[in-house]
DNA sequence: CTCACACGTGGAAGCGCTTCCACCACAAGG
DNA sequence: CCTTGTGGTGGAAGCGCTTCCACGTGTGAG
């Protein structure tokens, strides 16, 4: 008498049962490397189907020893990152993405910049899958045993093996210099972020090499996406190198503070001053005037991240995924 | 020869070893509940801390039948609640709170409003030990079989045995109208969230409360919380109702919109018509001039829902939380 | 001085999977 | 005809925890 009791959810065992296997063999037709035959693949399968039979994650992943989520670790002061909209949609991605291909969960942890070794311990916890960490530092990764070295993927800097994969802000960069240079500004000023980040330091490099081609002087102001620090980077800016026409903020936040600013002290933008972030969040195409912005793929990042982690993809070792421009009002 | 293998972490047997007592007293003394004598207690405590011991999630819920992760279920259209800031925030605090409180992930849910059984069907999932469902309806939570409605919590309407958490929007509701009143302000339009939601209800009811006792009649213009739809809600009020002196926005995003529309119109703000929001995001503080709102302690109404479902509070029919005035300059 | 009844305790049986290991055919090589 | 493989299979032992159950103990009442 095969009967599955009610308010039971099926279970290998049933399948197994019904499909008259062992439950061994169930195991090996219903995951794809094991040795099973062609016909006992199929009889397994029929069996599941019918039993609208569905795995037990919590169980596969005790006797597999692998954990049921994955870890986001933002790298950052707690203070600070705990509003930060970036850190925020990052999560969501990667749970929304987490969640369409395995049936895993998300945490979120932050890692201090003071406690590199933070990192070493995520990986180390029993039930965590993999840890996705955005804009680590070298250091934070060194800390991670090598043994865990799979079970990492950054979004930011990345190691031989640890993959990575960002935006491609190197070229969103350039792209944007030159816009601002085609556009008839030779002044051109940049509002960066945190200098221990390598996303900030592409934007740096680029930014560098496309004012060296046209001949002109870099202009920076260091920053850290905030719209306070955006705020003051421009007030700095202005003070300093008065006859400056263009702005560019490595986050909207950060350029929508400096429009604030220039908008306090009396210069228009884009009149006297052309202004541009980086993101393209939302509020980007509601200031006014709406913001140039070039845009940050951050759900595509994530899924690859997730992806990577949930397969074992070893094999990438650096990922950059395309930013398009966004024109608007303030250039 | 008591020896934990290298590279092992330790486990409860190693604990109840050289706590001198079973598995069974092991188990019983760290959970809060169990029968254990204060001796056993104490012994097994000191052995765990000694040890460095880290109960494994996985292997406890597969023993308690309970799941390691909770659902963040979010009521709307797909592609609008992608985008959706409040979505992300929320999911943001949960998975703060759930890692806090306890060692569980957060998994990240839409839910098609075509469909309200999508929310029955996430409470059965095996390894969810709970859902947080944010808006629902109550035809959705209707399909929530009786036998689950412990494991879920409501951020919007609950029912009986479903407990609800939610900002206190009425009271905001009120307090926002009447300083629009006592700063001189007489007809006050209000551009509301979806008719379907909850809170927009206790919105309107305590607007048309609070507009009766000061005799103004109402104008409503709906709206979706996006900011497309505040333009088209401004446009549309301004029109119908020229003498308009007040706009109050159930939502920040909305409110900018508002603003770029009656900035369009060629109407000053705040000089012609007072404008609020709701929420206080990030940008609220950063516009041109800078927008009166009220917040939304989304952190704390994720704090106390996760609290709720991880510890079966279910004695807590409806939690409200006060919002909060924010004066700017656009009222 | 019994009997009942707590209360703590240890043994052991799960939870639902994966995977090691032994086993059995059967095919191919000597 | 016997050995040596080979691929498919089932039994069973885990993974690390919780909890049922039975079994002593020490206390109070009869």
């Amino acid at each position: 008498m095969v009967e599955v009791a009610r308010n039971r959810e099926p279970t290998l065992a049933d399948v197994a049962r019904r499909a008259g296997v062992s439950v061994a063999t169930a195991s090996r037709a219903l995951s794809v490397r094991g040795p099973a035959s062609a016909s006992a693949r199929h009889r397994v399968a029929t069996a599941a189907r019918e039993l609208g039979y569905v795995p037990n994650p919590v169980a596969r992943a005790l006797a597999t020893r692998t954990g049921t989520r994955l870890a986001v670790a933002v790298a950052g002061q707690t203070a600070h990152v705990l509003n930060d909209p970036y850190a925020a949609r990052v999560l969501a991605a990667t749970a929304t993405a987490a969640a369409a291909t395995r049936d895993v969960g998300v945490s979120l942890h932050w890692l201090p910049l003071h406690d590199p070794a933070e990192l070493g311990r995520l990986t180390e916890n029993r039930d965590i899958a993999g840890v996705i960490v955005v804009n680590p530092t070298t250091p934070a990764l060194a800390t991670v045993p090598r043994s865990a070295r799979d079970r990492v993927a950054s979004i930011g800097i990345g190691t031989r093996d640890v993959p990575s994969f960002d935006v491609d802000n190197a070229t969103a960069t350039t792209t944007m210099i030159e816009h601002l240079l085609a556009t008839g500004r030779r002044r051109i000023a940049m509002i960066t972020g945190p200098e221990w980040l390598p996303c900030t330091q592409r934007a740096l490099t680029a930014y560098h090499r496309t004012l060296a081609e046209s001949g002109t002087p870099p202009r920076l102001a260091p920053g850290n996406f905030t719209a306070a620090h955006g705020e003051s980077a421009a007030t700095t800016i202005m003070t300093r190198w008065p006859d400056t026409d263009a702005i560019f903020a490595l986050g909207d936040l950060s350029a929508l503070g400096a429009l604030a600013a220039l908008r306090g002290m009396g210069v228009d933008v884009p009149g006297d001053v052309a202004l541009a972030g980086f993101d393209d969040i939302a509020y980007a195409a509601l200031s006014h005037p709406s913001l140039t912005t070039t845009t940050n793929p951050v759900e595509a990042i994530a899924a690859g991240a997730t992806t990577a982690l949930l397969d074992h993809h070893t094999s990438t070792p650096q990922t950059f995924y395309p930013s398009t421009l966004i024109l608007r009002d303030s250039t």
